[in-house]
DNA sequence: TCAGCACCTGAGAACGGTCACAGTTCTGTA
DNA sequence: TACAGAACTGTGACCGTTCTCAGGTGCTGA
């Protein structure tokens, strides 16, 4: 005879096997939607999960399978940026909602200081995750080698700087979206454009700049580019620099509508008035571009998109499938401010 | 004779062992700092762990212990505060933080929509993870409901209207703040103070109006009072409203900087010069605070302390601890804007 | 001399899944 | 009629821990 669901316990798996007559390894290939199991016991296996209100025990799971059905968003900027930078709430937004709907579990890693940087590796060469999603942008991350040599899938977002080929990456099109903006901005007549660009090290940094220059060809004037660190501030003292050198510009392209908000309030201190004297536009579209005064013209990042081709792509690499890197465009928005 | 700690493996509890020339119970003791455990073995052990390089499998103590040692920092906020307001960012990193400290994972879940809160409950009520920290503002959260009812370990995040003896929270010292802010307005010879408060059905938008309606006594004026929702916007249409009704105030007090910061838009919009003709104070000093031009006297909320406080408390909760709840003070924070 | 105790140890059974394998029935074909 | 193979099912080993329990020491005190 069948034993009872006993009484407190939370219901196993041999529970529901025995309130449906059948055997664990029947239940369990029910549950894994397995072939060559009967209608009737997938019915007698399904009504019972219902009835005793079976949930599977991931931990045993991941015992059994040697997979853990997680995957880590790890942050690796200082502190300050994911304070200040909208960006990578919405980013990790996405992925908690992406892993979520996949049936994994997306844990927080965060490592800015040097003995946090030393648990994360630990953690995630002991395999507790089965990838990791590297949020980090800047040239020589050292926790990116750490999980290149720990053979650890991970997925990283922005081009790797120094590892290109080696880590799969999702990113927008650094180069084409800055092309395009430089471009614009030239169809409205602008002529000493200027760039606050992102740091040296930094994809966003280095290939925002390319593309404005290529798209300028013969009137990119190295004069004219500063370098901020994403931060209002630094954009805002970029400005000023930028300024202090050359009073003729008519246009400004921050490499972030975070320094692309500095820059208008050093415009606006210079006495300057946005758009009629000086036209400035962003990048990223993070919300903070719609609530500037004027309303910031942006290239939008398709933020939803890549929180989730991070998540694909991850699952792609930790399942052994092919690696591959992802390219998105951005796109422009145009608002009052250019 | 010892078996070697064998090929490709992770090295397991038994390879430790093994190396250490002792059983695996033993090196379960050692690990686990238990007493009745001879120098030598333990020094052995320790040794055998170093050489193997030994982690200890999560899953399988999770399995065997019954505890899943994680918790989840849950979101049940709608997605557009997420995304303006800084404050869940410093939140869920402080908290990720303390819990690493601790050798606890955090994992992220998010709970916009009704299937992903349903999913959300699943998760949770599977026994997943030990307990929650809830970030939730608003009265009669349904999830909240849910976890009471599972008796799932949780802590709030600010007082949880409704449930105020039921579940432990963390909480800064909502109506003294806002008296504090309040004095400070009037000492500094301000008497037509309008306040910008937070959502009827949230602890801030309750007890931090409460406070400055205490403070100011009989000089309190309903007519100099309109509710927001925390964000920038929801501040500058309040302000608008209230110096459409009354333009004599000198003073404001938003329930957080961002508010504040709408307000600011009003204001200037008005005409009106800060803090010269109208003083401005906001609440949190989130980072944005000082950023404001003028920067913003403002209340300072202790958040890495009420992270810290938050896991520690849910630890103990559930530990099955005594479950108290804590009230933090804030701090007031002068700058330019009043 | 030996019971009693404190200290230390190892064996082995859980924990709740998955999976390989062997066994049973059923169908179709030689 | 025999038999191959497909379709289904149950058994039991295993994943890597923890934890209980039954000892084995060596020391103390009667």
């Amino acid at each position: 005879m069948a034993t009872t669901p006993s009484a407190g316990r939370k219901p196993t798996i041999r529970d529901v096997a025995n309130v449906a007559g059948v055997s664990h390894g029947t239940a369990s290939r029910v549950i894994n939607g397995g072939k060559w199991v009967s209608p009737e016991a997938r019915d007698a296996v399904e009504r019972a999960i219902a009835t005793t209100g079976y949930t599977v025990n991931r931990h045993a799971q991941a015992l059994a399978t040697g997979r853990a059905n997680s995957i880590a968003f790890l942050l690796t900027e200082p502190q300050h940026l994911l304070f200040a930078d909208p960006t990578f709430s919405i980013l990790l937004r996405g992925a908690a909602e992406a892993a979520a709907a996949r049936g994994a579990t997306l844990v927080l890693l965060v490592a800015g200081t040097e003995a946090e940087r030393a648990n994360v590796a630990e953690y995630v060469r002991a395999g507790h995750v089965d990838g990791v999603l590297l949020i980090s942008s800047h040239e020589a991350d050292p926790l990116l080698e750490i999980l290149i040599g720990a053979g650890i899938p991970t997925v990283a977002c922005g081009i790797p700087l120094g590892h290109r080929g080696e880590v799969p990456h999702v990113s927008v099109d650094e180069a084409g979206s800055a092309r395009t903006m430089a471009r614009y901005l030239r169809t409205k007549g602008h002529s000493r454009i200027a760039m606050i660009a992102g740091p040296r090290d930094t994809p966003g940094g280095r290939y925002r700049l390319e593309g404005f220059r290529e798209a300028l060809g013969d009137d990119f004037d190295p004069e004219l580019v500063e370098h901020g660190d994403y931060t209002e501030e630094s954009g805002e003292s970029a400005m000023e620099r930028i300024l202090a050198r050359s009073s003729d510009i008519d246009a400004v392209f921050a490499a972030s509508d975070l320094m692309a908000s500095g820059a208008l309030t050093a415009l606006r201190r210079a006495g300057l008035r946005v758009p009629q004297d000086v036209a400035v536009a962003g990048f990223d579209d993070s919300g903070l571009a719609e609530r500037l005064d004027p309303p910031l013209t942006t290239m939008r990042q398709p933020w939803d998109q890549i929180s989730e081709e991070m998540v694909t792509l991850l699952q792609q690499v930790v399942g052994g499938g092919l690696r591959k890197s992802i390219t998105l465009p951005a796109d422009l928005v145009v608002r009052a401010s250019a």
